[in-house]
DNA sequence: CATGAATGAGATTTCATTCAT
DNA sequence: TATGAATGAAATCTCATTCAT
């Protein structure tokens, strides 16, 4: 069996990695990160990793102690990523419309350009998020995420432009979905309906679909 | 490793299914549904699913030639059953808003109910939908799902209801979206939340989200 | 490294053991003492003993769960065939000298005649008994043996032939004490004393020097 | 597997052992005797021990050449330290059965306060005395020990205190079994008696009657 | 139709030892 | 002298699949 699983051409070792800790350490979580997302957890080859990351595989259990560490390591590593890129966004100083497009707009390119992220999760909730629960790290990433939204949403409120009464998170989670779904779906959706939705074009359209969708829903004062 | 396998006591085998080869193979699909949600496909196990349904291995293969082809078998079965379903909701008796709202609320139930449908649909995009394409059965299935939704769009426009030039596609992806996303990726988000959004009411409350946000978008005349 | 290790050739895989479960599980179990108490327990190796046994290897794991399991299995096994041998002694027949006499050189023998047994204990006590604590079936094995030292000591007393207060478990350790140590350290003791302590004329005086021995502890009256 | 394998946290490496030759090898050879000893010789591993002694694994290679290196200087060392021990006892000084007296207690003490001297006999043993055939240096260790006890013999023999035609070596192999057994198969023992033999008031009850048995040995003239 | 013992290939992990710095 | 990253070989264990009955 197994007919499914990725494979990649061997990277060419670049300078073989001799005696470089950091660099070893940043290839194969690199190369871990794109196998896991790849074929998710179990149909990850610890080999594979190796093969990608131009290393000897014991070289991953020295780092990373077990497949499973491994794991926690590109999890981490992802979440950070984001979150980080998130509160760069400086959205207090927009008026909460046009932070409300830009966030929007965030998420949805965010999710294009790093499948992996969207990989990673998908992955990490058929695990039952078993992972992430054990990492304290990751789970103190987001309070600030949803107090950008909160402050937005009140002064939104404030303002008269936005509806009142809107939870944070449920927004959020709706804002994500709206993008995470057309992303991480791609593949049967494409299917299903014949259509390309992996085209540039598509993709924009898309976005502005969402920020339609959301900016509909908050700017209207009465509930449907 | 396989630290996060799921398992599962061994299914009471009702009387011993010898002889029954319809319920034979009933029982190694459910059992097979089981598991490869539970797991993954590389993660499912192929004595497990033997195990679960109570019949020996060496049946599965007698009725499904390999692993991947009784995965296949597990996709068509789940696959039809949620469109067949949706043919059902006969929505042309209603006027547009209340079919949109019964789709709405009909396509989120079901995520509720059909854990497995979604894991399905999330292991198979890993796949990028490799057995889906090869499927001809499941791709015929959804001429009927869009067809439904542009009679409702027309109709609502038609009737100065809804706003014009809805993509029904892009409609019911977002539709889709904002439910699936919620269940999928329930337990990264009640992690990072610190929310049990498992919870009963919790649910019954992102249904009349959901259904806010789509009706509220349908509902407006002018883009914002 | 591992330059110790005992290799042994590969057992002419008798009649091909096909379809024949029972067979094939004491071909492991024997395969397993063998390899087990030549090399210990991090010394023995998975392979080996599957090829001793002149199985699949996978067999080890199917019957045995894993290698613990296998040493657990051994470990049992070999506790129970000398404390079934010494309860078929029937020592309440003859008199108390007699019976010590038989029970001390039956001890003796049974150290000859069984290595594997001697290598086994030395074993267990370097992983500190921890799988025998496990093993319920093996504690439970002893009682009949203290009861049968006990009996013979109340006799000989009781007949002014034994001294009085002997402690049953103390005596049966010396009993084994005097034998044991010879056997399981006859290597290094041939060589500081170089002298081949292995020669059967050289077994049997041991055997007369530790029923003199122990006979004569018990015979005097008054402690020296 | 390995679920048996003793570990230890690391010895605040003092004062990080640099530039002290004599000091490093020291620490190694500490090391390597208490993990060898815990763990057999195919079980202690090479970074256990570095990490022990505090010191870089390289250096085990330095100093040692290889593993078995290693492992035949922890035996030497050993070795050495229980004859010259023995030799200090000057028990040319006391009459006979005290002499014996002493020869019996400090061999039963001596086993209870270096239990690595067992564990590397039970080692030794298990390699059928490869390395210390290979070593000159103990074989010729052993000549004063006996020489010791033959003087002993004689003149208790002489005195009529002992009876004759006792075998030194024979003698020696029983005072050391009785000591022997009992501390090296301590847990095994314990387990199927139930009783705890490491208690101190049992230790000293078992030294009492190590002396019993050997001394009303020898003291008897006539054989039993 | 049904069983479950058996297999071979390959997965993860371990370990003594060497090498560049 | 000292470091610890790096290695290759080999160990334990897993898994889809087949085969004798």
């Amino acid at each position: 069996m197994e007919g499914s699983r990725v494979k990649t051409t061997v990277k060419a070792r670049t300078a073989s990695l001799t005696r470089d800790p950091e660099r070893t350490r940043a290839a194969i979580l690199r190369a871990a990160t794109a196998e896991i997302t790849a074929n998710g957890l179990s149909g990850a080859r610890v080999d594979a990793i190796a093969e990608r990351a131009g290393v000897n595989k014991r070289m991953l259990y020295h780092y990373f102690g077990d497949k499973q560490g491994l794991y926690l390591a590109v999890l981490e590593h992802t979440y950070a990523a984001i979150r980080s890129a998130e509160t760069a966004l400086n959205l207090e100083k927009l008026d909460p419309a046009d932070g409300m497009r830009k966030l929007v707009l965030f998420t949805w390119q965010y999710f294009i350009d790093h499948p992996e992220f969207l990989s990673l999760l998908v992955t990490e909730n058929m695990n039952r998020a078993a992972y992430l629960k054990k990492s304290k790290q990751i789970r103190n990433l987001h309070g600030p995420l949803v107090g950008m939204i909160e402050v937005l949403l009140k002064r939104g409120a404030a303002g008269k432009l936005f509806r009142t009464g809107v939870d944070p998170i449920e927004l959020y989670i709706s804002i994500a979905a709206l993008g995470f779904f057309y992303m991480s779906n791609r593949h049967t959706l494409s299917t299903i309906f014949g259509e390309k939705l992996n085209a540039p074009e598509r993709l924009e359209k898309r976005g502005e679909h969402i920020v339609d969708v959301i900016l509909t829903y908050l700017k209207v004062s009465e509930k449907a």
